[in-house]
DNA sequence: CCGCATCCGGGGCGATACTG
DNA sequence: CAGTATCGCCCCGGATGCGG
Protein backbone atom coordinates (compact mmCIF):
# COMPACT_ATOMS: atom_id res chain seq x y z
CA UNK A 1 0.00 0.00 0.00
CA UNK A 2 0.84 3.18 -0.92
CA UNK A 3 1.39 5.54 2.14
CA UNK A 4 2.20 9.28 3.05
CA UNK A 5 4.79 8.44 5.43
CA UNK A 6 3.63 10.74 8.23
CA UNK A 7 2.60 10.58 11.83
CA UNK A 8 -0.63 12.74 11.19
CA UNK A 9 -4.18 11.36 11.27
CA UNK A 10 -5.35 13.10 8.11
CA UNK A 11 -2.45 11.60 6.07
CA UNK A 12 -3.22 8.39 7.83
CA UNK A 13 -6.83 8.47 6.40
CA UNK A 14 -5.59 9.50 3.22
CA UNK A 15 -4.04 6.58 2.97
CA UNK A 16 -6.49 4.62 3.45
CA UNK A 17 -9.37 6.73 1.33
CA UNK A 18 -7.54 9.06 -0.46
CA UNK A 19 -6.85 7.11 -3.68
CA UNK A 20 -9.13 7.76 -6.66
CA UNK A 21 -12.57 6.60 -6.59
CA UNK A 22 -12.31 5.14 -3.37
CA UNK A 23 -14.67 8.07 -1.65
CA UNK A 24 -17.01 7.59 -4.60
CA UNK A 25 -17.58 3.74 -4.35
CA UNK A 26 -18.20 4.95 0.04
CA UNK A 27 -20.67 7.53 -1.76
CA UNK A 28 -22.69 4.84 -3.12
CA UNK A 29 -22.68 2.33 -0.36
CA UNK A 30 -23.34 5.42 1.93
CA UNK A 31 -26.83 6.63 -0.59
CA UNK A 32 -27.98 3.16 -1.61
CA UNK A 33 -26.81 0.62 1.22
CA UNK A 34 -25.45 -2.80 0.27
CA UNK A 35 -24.49 -2.90 -3.05
CA UNK A 36 -23.86 -5.52 -5.71
CA UNK A 37 -20.42 -5.32 -8.13
CA UNK A 38 -22.68 -4.38 -10.74
CA UNK A 39 -25.07 -1.88 -9.14
CA UNK A 40 -21.51 -0.30 -7.75
CA UNK A 41 -20.90 -0.12 -11.40
CA UNK A 42 -23.91 1.75 -12.37
CA UNK A 43 -23.09 4.43 -9.75
CA UNK A 44 -19.72 4.64 -10.48
CA UNK A 45 -19.96 5.49 -14.08
CA UNK A 46 -16.13 6.08 -15.97
CA UNK A 47 -14.47 3.58 -13.40
CA UNK A 48 -12.81 0.47 -14.77
CA UNK A 49 -13.83 -3.02 -13.51
CA UNK A 50 -10.26 -3.75 -12.62
CA UNK A 51 -10.02 -1.00 -10.63
CA UNK A 52 -13.58 -1.25 -8.58
CA UNK A 53 -12.62 -4.79 -7.44
CA UNK A 54 -9.18 -3.42 -6.47
CA UNK A 55 -10.72 -0.28 -4.33
CA UNK A 56 -13.20 -3.05 -2.93
CA UNK A 57 -10.61 -5.56 -1.92
CA UNK A 58 -8.69 -3.29 -0.51
CA UNK A 59 -11.53 -1.49 1.49
CA UNK A 60 -12.00 -4.64 2.60
CA UNK A 61 -8.80 -5.12 4.11
CA UNK A 62 -8.93 -1.50 5.64
CA UNK A 63 -11.89 -2.19 7.57
CA UNK A 64 -14.17 -0.21 5.87
CA UNK A 65 -16.26 -2.12 3.23
CA UNK A 66 -17.41 -6.00 4.47
CA UNK A 67 -18.58 -8.35 1.64
CA UNK A 68 -21.45 -11.16 2.10
CA UNK A 69 -21.95 -13.83 -0.03
CA UNK A 70 -26.26 -13.82 0.03
CA UNK A 71 -27.50 -17.15 0.15
CA UNK A 72 -30.09 -18.49 -2.49
CA UNK A 73 -32.13 -17.76 -4.07
CA UNK A 74 -30.22 -14.54 -4.53
CA UNK A 75 -26.87 -16.19 -4.90
CA UNK A 76 -25.04 -12.99 -5.25
CA UNK A 77 -22.19 -10.96 -3.20
CA UNK A 78 -23.50 -7.96 -1.28
CA UNK A 79 -20.81 -4.92 -0.66
CA UNK A 80 -21.75 -2.77 2.51
CA UNK A 81 -20.39 -0.62 4.75
CA UNK A 82 -19.10 -1.35 7.84
CA UNK A 83 -19.70 0.66 10.99
CA UNK A 84 -16.15 2.00 10.74
CA UNK A 85 -17.26 2.60 6.61
CA UNK A 86 -20.27 4.19 7.63
CA UNK A 87 -18.64 6.81 10.32
CA UNK A 88 -16.92 8.22 6.85
CA UNK A 89 -20.45 9.64 6.24
CA UNK A 90 -19.42 13.25 8.39
CA UNK A 91 -16.49 13.28 6.08
CA UNK A 92 -18.38 12.92 3.10
CA UNK A 93 -21.06 15.74 3.84
CA UNK A 94 -18.57 18.27 4.19
CA UNK A 95 -16.79 17.10 0.77
CA UNK A 96 -20.44 17.35 -0.59
CA UNK A 97 -21.32 20.91 1.09
CA UNK A 98 -18.00 22.27 -0.03
CA UNK A 99 -18.52 20.89 -3.48
CA UNK A 100 -21.48 22.47 -3.85
CA UNK A 101 -20.97 25.97 -5.43
CA UNK A 102 -19.43 24.13 -8.24
CA UNK A 103 -22.43 22.49 -8.72
CA UNK A 104 -23.91 25.77 -9.92
CA UNK A 105 -22.35 26.59 -13.61
CA UNK A 106 -24.70 23.44 -14.65
CA UNK A 107 -23.20 19.96 -16.08
CA UNK A 108 -20.15 19.77 -18.44
CA UNK A 109 -20.90 19.00 -21.45
CA UNK A 110 -20.45 15.01 -20.87
CA UNK A 111 -21.24 14.97 -17.17
CA UNK A 112 -23.19 12.10 -16.11
CA UNK A 113 -25.92 12.19 -13.56
CA UNK A 114 -27.44 9.71 -11.35
CA UNK A 115 -30.96 9.91 -9.44
CA UNK A 116 -29.40 9.27 -5.34
CA UNK A 117 -26.70 11.65 -6.53
CA UNK A 118 -29.51 14.48 -5.78
CA UNK A 119 -30.19 12.80 -1.83
CA UNK A 120 -28.02 14.50 0.02
CA UNK A 121 -28.21 18.14 -1.60
CA UNK A 122 -32.12 17.94 -1.30
CA UNK A 123 -32.43 16.18 2.41
CA UNK A 124 -29.71 19.02 3.40
CA UNK A 125 -32.15 21.89 2.06
CA UNK A 126 -35.81 20.35 2.10
CA UNK A 127 -38.11 20.54 5.19
CA UNK A 128 -41.78 19.45 5.40
CA UNK A 129 -42.96 23.44 6.78
CA UNK A 130 -46.26 21.33 7.59
CA UNK A 131 -45.49 18.31 9.87
CA UNK A 132 -49.08 17.68 11.36
CA UNK A 133 -50.56 17.81 8.35
CA UNK A 134 -50.53 14.21 6.28
CA UNK A 135 -47.53 13.16 4.99
CA UNK A 136 -47.08 14.03 0.99
CA UNK A 137 -44.82 12.12 -2.14
CA UNK A 138 -43.47 13.97 -4.85
CA UNK A 139 -42.13 12.14 -8.04
CA UNK A 140 -38.83 13.84 -9.49
CA UNK A 141 -37.73 13.20 -13.06
CA UNK A 142 -34.75 14.76 -13.04
CA UNK A 143 -32.69 14.21 -16.49
CA UNK A 144 -35.32 11.57 -16.89
CA UNK A 145 -33.83 9.70 -13.61
CA UNK A 146 -36.37 8.82 -10.90
CA UNK A 147 -36.72 9.37 -7.88
CA UNK A 148 -39.41 10.73 -5.16
CA UNK A 149 -39.62 13.09 -1.87
CA UNK A 150 -41.36 11.94 1.24
CA UNK A 151 -42.37 14.39 3.85
CA UNK A 152 -41.85 12.15 7.58
CA UNK A 153 -41.20 14.16 10.98
CA UNK A 154 -40.68 17.33 9.10
CA UNK A 155 -38.09 16.39 7.10
CA UNK A 156 -37.86 14.98 3.56
CA UNK A 157 -36.62 11.67 2.87
CA UNK A 158 -35.28 10.77 -0.75
CA UNK A 159 -35.84 7.31 -2.35
CA UNK A 160 -34.74 5.36 -5.72
CA UNK A 161 -37.81 4.88 -8.07
CA UNK A 162 -40.96 5.71 -8.86
CA UNK A 163 -43.77 6.30 -6.35
CA UNK A 164 -47.25 4.73 -6.93
CA UNK A 165 -49.52 7.66 -6.39
CA UNK A 166 -47.37 10.74 -5.86
CA UNK A 167 -49.05 14.21 -4.95
CA UNK A 168 -46.88 15.86 -7.56
CA UNK A 169 -44.32 15.44 -10.16
CA UNK A 170 -41.27 17.54 -10.82
CA UNK A 171 -39.30 17.35 -14.17
CA UNK A 172 -37.00 19.02 -16.13
CA UNK A 173 -32.99 18.96 -16.30
CA UNK A 174 -30.83 18.15 -13.15
CA UNK A 175 -29.35 21.76 -12.67
CA UNK A 176 -32.52 23.44 -12.62
CA UNK A 177 -33.87 20.97 -10.21
CA UNK A 178 -31.53 21.60 -8.30
CA UNK A 179 -31.37 24.93 -8.03
CA UNK A 180 -34.65 25.07 -6.66
CA UNK A 181 -33.96 22.51 -4.09
CA UNK A 182 -30.86 24.59 -2.83
CA UNK A 183 -33.25 28.15 -3.69
CA UNK A 184 -31.03 29.74 -5.88
CA UNK A 185 -33.81 29.94 -7.97
CA UNK A 186 -37.61 29.77 -7.60
CA UNK A 187 -40.79 28.07 -9.16
CA UNK A 188 -41.18 30.97 -12.14
CA UNK A 189 -37.77 30.67 -13.09
CA UNK A 190 -37.52 27.11 -12.73
CA UNK A 191 -40.03 26.54 -15.41
CA UNK A 192 -38.27 29.32 -17.80
CA UNK A 193 -35.70 26.94 -17.70
CA UNK A 194 -37.46 23.77 -18.62
CA UNK A 195 -38.91 22.49 -15.29
CA UNK A 196 -42.67 21.19 -15.91
CA UNK A 197 -44.53 20.89 -12.63
CA UNK A 198 -47.31 18.23 -12.30
CA UNK A 199 -49.91 18.13 -9.96
CA UNK A 200 -50.35 19.53 -5.98
CA UNK A 201 -48.31 22.64 -6.84
CA UNK A 202 -48.95 23.32 -2.96
CA UNK A 203 -47.25 20.25 -2.40
CA UNK A 204 -43.95 21.28 -3.54
CA UNK A 205 -44.21 24.73 -2.05
CA UNK A 206 -44.65 22.85 0.95
CA UNK A 207 -40.90 21.57 0.89
CA UNK A 208 -39.22 23.63 -0.80
CA UNK A 209 -37.09 26.70 0.59
CA UNK A 210 -38.35 29.98 1.03
CA UNK A 211 -36.33 31.44 -1.73
CA UNK A 212 -37.64 28.96 -4.07
CA UNK A 213 -40.95 29.18 -3.11
CA UNK A 214 -42.44 31.83 -4.84
CA UNK B 1 -7.30 18.40 -15.52
CA UNK B 2 -8.38 15.04 -14.79
CA UNK B 3 -12.04 14.69 -13.76
CA UNK B 4 -14.52 12.06 -12.80
CA UNK B 5 -17.28 13.50 -15.53
CA UNK B 6 -20.41 13.06 -12.50
CA UNK B 7 -22.39 15.84 -11.83
CA UNK B 8 -22.23 15.28 -8.53
CA UNK B 9 -21.03 17.75 -5.65
CA UNK B 10 -18.71 14.89 -3.77
CA UNK B 11 -17.30 14.20 -7.41
CA UNK B 12 -16.87 18.51 -8.58
CA UNK B 13 -14.74 18.58 -5.07
CA UNK B 14 -12.49 15.42 -5.79
CA UNK B 15 -11.61 16.81 -9.05
CA UNK B 16 -10.88 20.17 -7.57
CA UNK B 17 -8.84 18.34 -4.11
CA UNK B 18 -8.82 14.79 -4.41
CA UNK B 19 -5.32 14.79 -6.13
CA UNK B 20 -2.52 13.08 -4.41
CA UNK B 21 -0.63 15.48 -1.86
CA UNK B 22 -3.64 17.90 -2.28
CA UNK B 23 -5.40 18.30 0.99
CA UNK B 24 -1.93 17.81 2.95
CA UNK B 25 -0.80 20.68 1.11
CA UNK B 26 -4.33 22.70 2.43
CA UNK B 27 -3.37 21.33 5.80
CA UNK B 28 -0.29 22.78 6.12
CA UNK B 29 -1.66 26.20 5.07
CA UNK B 30 -4.43 25.81 7.60
CA UNK B 31 -2.10 24.94 10.27
CA UNK B 32 0.11 27.46 9.59
CA UNK B 33 -1.17 30.32 7.77
CA UNK B 34 1.29 31.75 4.72
CA UNK B 35 3.89 29.78 3.99
CA UNK B 36 6.69 29.69 1.92
CA UNK B 37 7.69 27.57 -0.35
CA UNK B 38 10.37 25.93 1.86
CA UNK B 39 8.45 25.89 4.92
CA UNK B 40 5.85 23.66 2.52
CA UNK B 41 7.98 21.14 1.83
CA UNK B 42 9.00 20.77 5.16
CA UNK B 43 5.55 20.62 6.51
CA UNK B 44 5.13 17.91 3.88
CA UNK B 45 8.34 15.32 4.17
CA UNK B 46 8.25 12.96 0.69
CA UNK B 47 6.75 15.50 -1.03
CA UNK B 48 8.44 15.85 -4.98
CA UNK B 49 9.66 19.22 -5.69
CA UNK B 50 7.84 19.06 -9.00
CA UNK B 51 4.82 17.63 -7.53
CA UNK B 52 4.29 20.53 -5.17
CA UNK B 53 5.18 23.23 -7.30
CA UNK B 54 2.30 21.59 -9.79
CA UNK B 55 -0.68 21.22 -6.68
CA UNK B 56 -0.13 24.41 -6.28
CA UNK B 57 -0.22 25.71 -9.64
CA UNK B 58 -3.38 23.90 -9.60
CA UNK B 59 -4.73 25.11 -5.93
CA UNK B 60 -4.22 28.53 -7.13
CA UNK B 61 -6.27 27.84 -10.80
CA UNK B 62 -9.07 26.51 -8.58
CA UNK B 63 -9.18 29.86 -6.30
CA UNK B 64 -8.22 28.01 -3.08
CA UNK B 65 -4.74 29.51 -2.98
CA UNK B 66 -3.53 32.56 -3.91
CA UNK B 67 0.49 33.66 -4.11
CA UNK B 68 1.53 36.89 -2.81
CA UNK B 69 4.73 38.60 -3.78
CA UNK B 70 6.02 39.88 -0.39
CA UNK B 71 7.83 43.35 -0.80
CA UNK B 72 11.18 43.76 0.18
CA UNK B 73 12.80 43.41 2.85
CA UNK B 74 11.07 39.85 3.02
CA UNK B 75 10.81 39.47 -1.14
CA UNK B 76 9.49 35.83 -1.09
CA UNK B 77 7.04 34.11 -2.40
CA UNK B 78 3.89 33.75 0.14
CA UNK B 79 1.46 30.60 -0.22
CA UNK B 80 -2.15 31.58 1.48
CA UNK B 81 -5.50 30.24 1.04
CA UNK B 82 -8.53 32.27 -0.04
CA UNK B 83 -11.71 32.58 1.74
CA UNK B 84 -12.73 29.50 -0.90
CA UNK B 85 -9.82 27.33 0.44
CA UNK B 86 -10.34 28.30 4.34
CA UNK B 87 -13.84 26.52 3.93
CA UNK B 88 -12.21 23.58 3.58
CA UNK B 89 -11.28 23.36 6.84
CA UNK B 90 -14.43 21.65 8.16
CA UNK B 91 -13.57 18.57 5.52
CA UNK B 92 -10.41 17.87 7.00
CA UNK B 93 -11.28 18.31 10.67
CA UNK B 94 -13.85 14.99 9.80
CA UNK B 95 -10.44 13.48 8.08
CA UNK B 96 -9.00 13.98 10.99
CA UNK B 97 -11.55 12.68 13.14
CA UNK B 98 -12.17 9.71 11.30
CA UNK B 99 -8.19 8.89 11.26
CA UNK B 100 -7.27 9.03 14.58
CA UNK B 101 -8.26 5.85 15.74
CA UNK B 102 -5.31 4.88 12.93
CA UNK B 103 -2.95 6.53 15.20
CA UNK B 104 -3.74 4.64 18.05
CA UNK B 105 -1.09 1.87 16.98
CA UNK B 106 1.75 4.60 16.77
CA UNK B 107 3.88 5.76 14.16
CA UNK B 108 5.29 2.97 12.00
CA UNK B 109 8.95 2.59 12.14
CA UNK B 110 9.67 4.98 8.87
CA UNK B 111 6.82 7.60 9.60
CA UNK B 112 7.71 11.37 10.03
CA UNK B 113 6.01 13.99 12.41
CA UNK B 114 6.07 17.18 12.42
CA UNK B 115 5.00 19.49 15.95
CA UNK B 116 2.08 21.32 14.06
CA UNK B 117 0.26 18.05 13.20
CA UNK B 118 -0.43 17.99 16.99
CA UNK B 119 -2.48 21.08 17.20
CA UNK B 120 -5.73 19.74 15.79
CA UNK B 121 -6.28 16.94 18.10
CA UNK B 122 -4.80 18.90 20.75
CA UNK B 123 -7.15 21.66 20.46
CA UNK B 124 -9.99 19.25 20.25
CA UNK B 125 -9.35 16.98 23.33
CA UNK B 126 -7.67 19.89 25.66
CA UNK B 127 -9.79 22.18 27.55
CA UNK B 128 -9.09 24.51 30.17
CA UNK B 129 -10.56 23.04 33.23
CA UNK B 130 -10.04 26.90 35.74
CA UNK B 131 -11.10 29.65 32.47
CA UNK B 132 -10.72 31.60 35.75
CA UNK B 133 -7.17 31.47 36.87
CA UNK B 134 -4.21 32.92 35.52
CA UNK B 135 -3.45 31.75 32.30
CA UNK B 136 -0.64 29.06 31.81
CA UNK B 137 1.81 27.60 29.26
CA UNK B 138 3.21 24.25 28.77
CA UNK B 139 5.91 23.29 26.52
CA UNK B 140 5.55 20.19 24.44
CA UNK B 141 8.70 18.00 22.71
CA UNK B 142 6.61 15.70 20.97
CA UNK B 143 9.79 13.26 19.55
CA UNK B 144 12.10 16.69 19.86
CA UNK B 145 9.36 18.60 18.07
CA UNK B 146 8.71 22.00 19.93
CA UNK B 147 5.75 23.88 20.62
CA UNK B 148 3.46 24.82 23.36
CA UNK B 149 -0.20 25.06 24.87
CA UNK B 150 -1.55 28.02 26.33
CA UNK B 151 -4.91 28.54 28.03
CA UNK B 152 -7.52 31.11 26.70
CA UNK B 153 -10.66 31.84 26.99
CA UNK B 154 -11.51 28.04 28.43
CA UNK B 155 -9.67 26.45 25.64
CA UNK B 156 -6.68 25.67 24.70
CA UNK B 157 -4.09 27.26 21.57
CA UNK B 158 -1.14 25.20 19.91
CA UNK B 159 1.43 27.27 18.28
CA UNK B 160 4.61 26.22 17.16
CA UNK B 161 8.14 26.77 18.66
CA UNK B 162 9.33 27.30 22.34
CA UNK B 163 7.59 29.55 24.82
CA UNK B 164 9.98 31.34 26.72
CA UNK B 165 8.65 31.23 30.50
CA UNK B 166 6.46 27.68 30.56
CA UNK B 167 4.96 27.10 33.47
CA UNK B 168 5.33 22.96 32.49
CA UNK B 169 7.36 21.34 30.20
CA UNK B 170 6.30 17.96 28.57
CA UNK B 171 8.61 15.35 26.48
CA UNK B 172 8.10 11.87 25.01
CA UNK B 173 7.55 9.63 22.04
CA UNK B 174 4.46 11.41 20.29
CA UNK B 175 2.00 8.52 20.13
CA UNK B 176 2.10 8.71 24.42
CA UNK B 177 1.82 12.69 23.97
CA UNK B 178 -0.89 12.34 21.82
CA UNK B 179 -2.67 9.16 23.72
CA UNK B 180 -2.10 11.70 26.92
CA UNK B 181 -4.34 13.94 24.94
CA UNK B 182 -7.12 12.43 24.22
CA UNK B 183 -7.44 10.15 26.99
CA UNK B 184 -6.57 7.35 25.94
CA UNK B 185 -3.71 6.54 28.78
CA UNK B 186 -3.29 8.69 31.85
CA UNK B 187 -0.20 10.12 33.42
CA UNK B 188 1.13 7.25 34.92
CA UNK B 189 0.85 5.16 31.89
CA UNK B 190 2.45 7.73 29.82
CA UNK B 191 5.21 8.06 32.51
CA UNK B 192 5.83 4.47 31.78
CA UNK B 193 6.34 4.73 28.03
CA UNK B 194 9.19 7.30 28.34
CA UNK B 195 6.78 10.78 29.07
CA UNK B 196 8.71 13.05 31.04
CA UNK B 197 6.97 15.89 33.11
CA UNK B 198 9.06 18.68 34.79
CA UNK B 199 7.76 21.52 36.70
CA UNK B 200 4.05 22.47 37.56
CA UNK B 201 2.01 18.96 37.01
CA UNK B 202 -1.16 20.52 37.88
CA UNK B 203 -0.59 22.93 34.92
CA UNK B 204 -1.01 19.67 33.02
CA UNK B 205 -4.09 18.34 34.59
CA UNK B 206 -5.78 21.64 34.16
CA UNK B 207 -5.77 20.95 30.56
CA UNK B 208 -5.71 17.26 30.19
CA UNK B 209 -9.15 15.17 30.09
CA UNK B 210 -10.44 13.28 32.59
CA UNK B 211 -9.27 10.07 31.95
CA UNK B 212 -5.44 11.16 31.34
CA UNK B 213 -5.34 13.61 34.50
CA UNK B 214 -5.32 10.32 37.13
C1' DC C 1 -25.44 -12.14 -16.45
C1' DC C 2 -22.28 -11.44 -12.45
C1' DG C 3 -17.83 -10.76 -10.57
C1' DC C 4 -14.02 -10.41 -11.53
C1' DA C 5 -8.65 -11.37 -13.95
C1' DT C 6 -5.50 -10.23 -17.63
C1' DC C 7 -3.24 -7.41 -20.83
C1' DC C 8 -1.59 -3.11 -22.45
C1' DG C 9 -0.82 1.91 -23.36
C1' DG C 10 -0.43 6.55 -21.25
C1' DG C 11 0.32 9.56 -17.77
C1' DG C 12 0.41 10.74 -12.85
C1' DC C 13 3.72 10.29 -9.51
C1' DG C 14 8.39 9.85 -7.09
C1' DA C 15 13.40 10.73 -6.83
C1' DT C 16 17.30 13.18 -8.21
C1' DA C 17 19.77 16.73 -10.50
C1' DC C 18 20.10 21.23 -11.79
C1' DT C 19 19.20 26.49 -12.27
C1' DG C 20 17.98 31.73 -12.07
C1' DC D 1 14.66 30.40 -2.28
C1' DA D 2 11.61 28.75 -5.60
C1' DG D 3 11.24 26.37 -8.54
C1' DT D 4 12.39 23.52 -13.70
C1' DA D 5 14.26 19.27 -16.13
C1' DT D 6 14.66 14.60 -16.70
C1' DC D 7 13.74 9.90 -16.21
C1' DG D 8 11.57 5.49 -14.51
C1' DC D 9 7.88 3.21 -12.51
C1' DC D 10 3.63 2.08 -11.32
C1' DC D 11 -1.11 3.68 -10.99
C1' DC D 12 -4.81 4.26 -13.75
C1' DG D 13 -8.02 3.76 -17.81
C1' DG D 14 -9.94 0.91 -21.47
C1' DA D 15 -10.71 -3.34 -23.62
C1' DT D 16 -11.26 -8.05 -23.59
C1' DG D 17 -11.62 -12.73 -21.69
C1' DC D 18 -13.55 -16.13 -18.58
C1' DG D 19 -15.28 -19.13 -14.94
C1' DG D 20 -19.46 -19.74 -12.08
Amino acid sequence: MRTYGQYCAVAKALDLIGDRWTLLIVRELLLRGPCRYTDLRNGLPGIATNLLADRLRELEQAGVVSREEAPPPVATTLFSLTSRGEELAPTLRELLRWGMPLMQQGPAPDDVFRAQWMAWPAEMSLTDREPDAPPVTIQVLADGEPAYLQTSAGSVHVSLGRADRPDALLRGPVHAVLGLFTGQIDLDRAAATGVECEGDRGALQRVLPDAAAA
